[in-house]
DNA sequence: ATATGATGTTACCGACCGGTAACTCTCAGT
DNA sequence: ACTGAGAGTTACCGGTCGGTAACATCATAT
């Protein structure tokens, strides 16, 4: 097949911190390459390489490609979950605040890099074995995100708080796929702009 | 890899048309393994086995598994858009009555038999080379498909018709890919009630 | 009956895959 | 100065991959 040519496989981020110990190194470079060949298209010799070191090391820390790639999509959920207690700080006891904070980073921080689309359900689309170990990581995030949504329109005293949320979760989904197929001009660019009339009209009790 | 193992390949459609073309045989089994499996995890060997042929007049037929998965996509984009055309005919002149009558649809023909996702953006996820035959297909697709609400929500004289057709557009994609992270309980389960109050709240001259 | 084109069969190729063995090197802690 | 753990190096394994060559078989149309 055509991914299988010659030497096309690179990484997105200049340098990888040489610096860093070969673990975080190797996380990182597989992040970035799982990413951005998809996961089948990498072999674990390139992710040495790519973090500057060799194969063996890698398999002392992770036992398997497939620990690998759930390690990749751990350390990436964890970043976001982040994010989120970050955001959290920012608007402490304020629900709405909390969700309108988080509509106005989606733009700057989610989308602009995300032209392939969506890390997990890249992995997702890979990886059908539901016992891959990968799985269990982007379903347990996913669900995570939406009950994150649920008990911020519930706090909010939104009205039809569920089905609000998972408004808001199917539309985040979608822009993020989005990217991938129509691209950064496409339904994704007013993402911001449909979250917030969304919200807005589940602030009056009835609509 | 897990998904290098042993025998582990196996069709879903229960039958393959034995008295049909081997061509045919071949489209609808390689779209079966690849919907199921993954495009990288399914060899040409698989495919072939599955369609009750060989290797030879599978690469008779098409001259490489990319092309292969490039035919298949376009299959199935021709499949979905027979179906758009049947619902045209079922509510010609009438384009609320489409917009409407393909979100009844949706729930009894599009998502139930969709655990994997949707078959355009997996294969979106597994190639990511741009120059891919495949991608064409799935862009074409995926713009040919948000142009439709948009000229329906235009004709329909709905408020803001390219928003809520981009809105309509997101929740069909997330809905479609949520089935693989969340399942079929979760947010797409209520699709349908959201598309029919988003359209009705842009009904009304100014919502 | 024979020519013809589509299909089936077998064997093979080079490339690459995930994973392991055995060994050396480097360097911090004692 | 010694040691022991982590890291690097090289070579290798069996298996699978996409793709091709050469040939045998079959159905059909004339």
């Amino acid at each position: 097949m055509s991914s299988t040519n010659s030497a096309k496989i690179a990484s997105t981020r200049s340098s990888t911190n040489t610096d860093a110990a070969p673990r975080e190194r190797i996380l990182t470079s597989a992040l970035d390459l799982f990413y951005g060949h998809g996961i089948h298209a990498v072999g674990v010799d390139a992710i040495a390489e790519a973090a500057a070191t060799n194969k063996m090391t890698l398999y002392r820390h992770f036992g398997s490609k497939d620990e690998l790639v759930a390690e990749c999509l751990r350390r990436l959920a964890a970043e976001t979950d982040g994010a989120w207690e970050e955001n959290a700080r920012a608007y402490a006891g304020d629900p709405r605040g909390q969700l309108l904070g988080w509509v106005r980073g989606l733009g700057a921080w989610k989308l602009d890099l995300a032209e392939r689309g969506c890390a997990f359900l890249n992995a997702a689309a890979e990886l059908p074995d539901k016992s891959h170990p990968a799985r269990r990581v982007v379903e347990e995030f996913k669900s995570r995100f939406r009950e994150r949504f649920i008990a911020l329109c519930r706090e909010a005293r939104l009205s039809e708080p569920e089905l609000l949320a998972d408004e808001i979760f199917l539309l985040c989904e979608g822009a993020r796929v989005s990217m991938q197929s129509v691209g950064r001009e496409g339904p994704a660019k007013r993402l911001p702009e449909m979250l917030q009339l969304l919200i807005a009209n589940h602030t009056k009790p009835r609509r």
